[in-house]
RNA sequence: GCGCGGUUAGCUCAGCUGGAUAGAGCGUUGGCCUCCGGAGCCAAAGGUCAUAGGUUCGAAUCCUAUACCGCGCGCCA
């Protein structure tokens, strides 16, 4: 419809062009926007406004010129006004706006995808969290935002692939295994000093009772050898534990990568070899050094350290290459936002090894704040514990959870406040777009009751639905294939929350305002067509988002 | 000190590529159940868009500086 009008001003300005009545001869981009206010139509552009310098003639004038070579009324726009400084606005029929009912009565669930993508490859690795311990609800953040970013490139045609990067090769894992290996010892009898270096949480007494069960002979073996059991038996029971985290939040990853295996295929020293071919990096201190500063960070770091050891960011160099030669055009990493030191350095390591920089997208989130009662709450019931993230599903649900970490931007901190999350009612933005998707079910249920059957596309009288709110529903139904595209081309699933919510308002108010199922059969058959239209949109962003729409709650 | 993010109504936050009179929810005040689910609706009050400059037809939006809040700045991960 947009384009429609677009294409009907591009011709307009072309017979002003032609004429002799407008004189640049070159078509500016027309941008068409929705205006803030009703009476201001459907559509405006400012191109009189962006010409008047080219032109230069007032922007009003200009306008005049476009507005008579656009012509009188036609099926598309009933009216054409010049406003304000040099706006012009257009009035569609209603006729053409009922048309998108017709759409998604066709398209159904399909309504609201689309082909822009191109199939494009496209990875989005998130969460990643270390297997040292449970999901907190920091890591949920980020889970859900990746999760739903994901969803929506998808939605908009890329080809796209979710990736947990395992870290399973660094110095904490060893830490795990000792921290374990100590608790055994404990269990055993033996006075342990439990360093502070170590994980204190609860949960790894609990793997050191397991791990008792079911190795029993381990403490006779020398302390390298059980810690290294431990390790393996300790990153392989805590993976178990945040892939069950995952699935309660209906998350699934079509890939886990280990950083192990970088090393065990020798990937790590040939991207160093690369990189000391081209110069990049150098011995200094007894550490190799990757010039990072020569793209923008600003100081250079350390691949391998003096005693021989790489580094983390030695291995995520390895893993950001092989990301691309594994054939993404993009990729995605969610990170905490306390990782953003990291995002020069990683620009410049796809900088040297020649990728653009822009190939690679850093979402950060931003830290979450619980609050219970309206008080701040991080700390769980052992102390030194974090909340953890199946806590608080188990507590509020996994769909009020989801919604909930999507309803800021990603970079803005967000407080969850436990409470509403939890309530029944329409203070629970959760609860309060459910129920609008539940009461058009109810409204159906009830029509079957009552006789009233669904009308066939094609003979709706849409001429029936002649109230301004029920035209308002339909341009805002109309809406939403342009709201998942920005959502996808700014990795922002907030802006399909904030769609949701005022959907859903419309809805309720609407419904608050005129039976669907009244006495003329005609006009509610057209309204029950409507309504549906709106619980297939609601399903769509909620299902976007992963969360369920329910048909009675 | 340097870097990143933030600062919009009493509170929590939206605000698209710079557009017309800056929006929503909560809270406050006052209304609405003979009615498809009140888990809902309607209305009112509430603003120096942190501050000061700049860019221009036009700035909450872009630029510069300042203030405050959060985070980061290791041969940790």
């Amino acid at each position: 419809m947009k384009e429609r009008l677009r294409q009907a001003i591009c011709a307009a300005l072309e017979t002003c062009f032609s004429n002799g009545t407008l004189g640049s001869g070159e078509i500016p981009t027309v941008v068409l926007e929705v205006p803030a206010h009703a009476e201001h139509g459907d559509f405006a552009t400012n191109v009189a406004m962006t010409m008047a310098r080219a032109e230069k003639k007032a922007p009003r004038k200009i306008a005049e010129a476009i507005v008579a070579a656009l012509g009188g009324e036609n099926d598309l726009w009933q009216k054409v006004e010049i406003a304000g400084p040099g706006f012009i606005n257009f009035s569609l029929t209603r006729r053409c706006w009922y048309a998108v009912l017709d759409e998604i009565d066709e398209k159904q669930e399909r309504f609201g995808l689309s082909t822009a993508g191109a199939g494009e490859r496209v990875q989005v690795e998130f969460v990643s969290a270390n297997p040292t311990g449970p999901l907190h609800i920091g890591h949920g953040r980020g889970a859900v935002v990746g999760d739903a970013t994901a969803a929506i490139l998808r939605a908009v045609g890329y080809d796209v692939q979710r990736e947990y990067y395992v870290n399973d090769a660094g110095n904490q894992v060893v830490t795990l295994g000792r921290s374990i290996w100590l608790r055994l010892r404990e269990l055993a009898g033996e006075a342990v000093d439990f360093p502070e270096d170590c994980y204190q949480g609860g949960y790894i007494r609990d793997l050191a009772i397991d791990l008792k069960a079911s190795d029993s002979a381990l403490l006779d073996l020398a302390e390298e050898e059980a810690i290294k059991k431990c390790s393996a038996f300790g990153v392989c029971q805590v993976l178990e534990w945040i892939g069950a985290d995952l699935k309660l939040f209906g998350i699934h990853f079509d890939n886990w990568y280990s950083e192990q295996s970088l090393y065990d295929h020798n990937m790590v020293n040939t991207e160093l070899a690369k990189l000391a071919a081209k110069g990049l990096s150098y011995e200094q201190d007894g550490a190799l050094w990757f010039k990072t500063t020569e793209y923008g960070d600003d100081k250079d770091r350390v691949l391998i350290k003096s005693d021989g050891s790489p580094t983390y960011f030695a291995s995520d160099v390895a893993y950001h290459m092989e990301k691309f030669e594994r054939g993404f055009s993009r990729v995605i990493d969610v990170w905490g936002a306390d990782h953003h030191g990291y995002v020069p350095r990683m620009k410049a390591v796809l900088a040297g090894l020649g990728h653009p920089p822009e190939d690679l997208e850093v979402l950060l989130i931003q830290m979450v704040n619980l609050l219970r009662d309206g008080q701040p709450f991080t700390m769980g019931k052992r102390s030194g514990n974090f909340i953890t993230l199946r806590e608080v599903i188990e507590e509020v649900g996994s769909d009020a959870c989801r919604f909930f970490f999507l309803m800021r931007r990603s970079d803005s901190q967000l407080d969850f406040y436990l409470d509403l999350a939890k309530q029944q009612s329409s203070d629970n933005p959760v609860y309060y777009v459910q129920y609008a998707h539940a009461r058009v079910c109810s409204i159906n249920r009830n029509a079957k009751e009552v006789g009233v059957s669904p009308p066939a596309r094609g003979e709706v009288a849409f001429d029936r639905l002649d109230r301004d709110d029920e035209l308002a529903l339909s341009k805002m139904l109309s809406r939403y294939p342009e709201v998942v595209e920005g959502a996808a081309r700014h990795y922002e699933p907030h802006r399909i929350v904030f769609y949701l919510q005022e959907l859903a308002a419309q809805f309720h108010s609407y419904y608050n305002r005129s039976k669907v199922l009244g006495d003329d059969r005609e006009v509610s058959q057209a309204r029950l067509y409507l309504v549906n239209c709106v619980r297939t949109v609601l399903a769509n962003a909620l299902t976007l988002l992963g969360v369920s729409a329910p048909e009675t709650m």
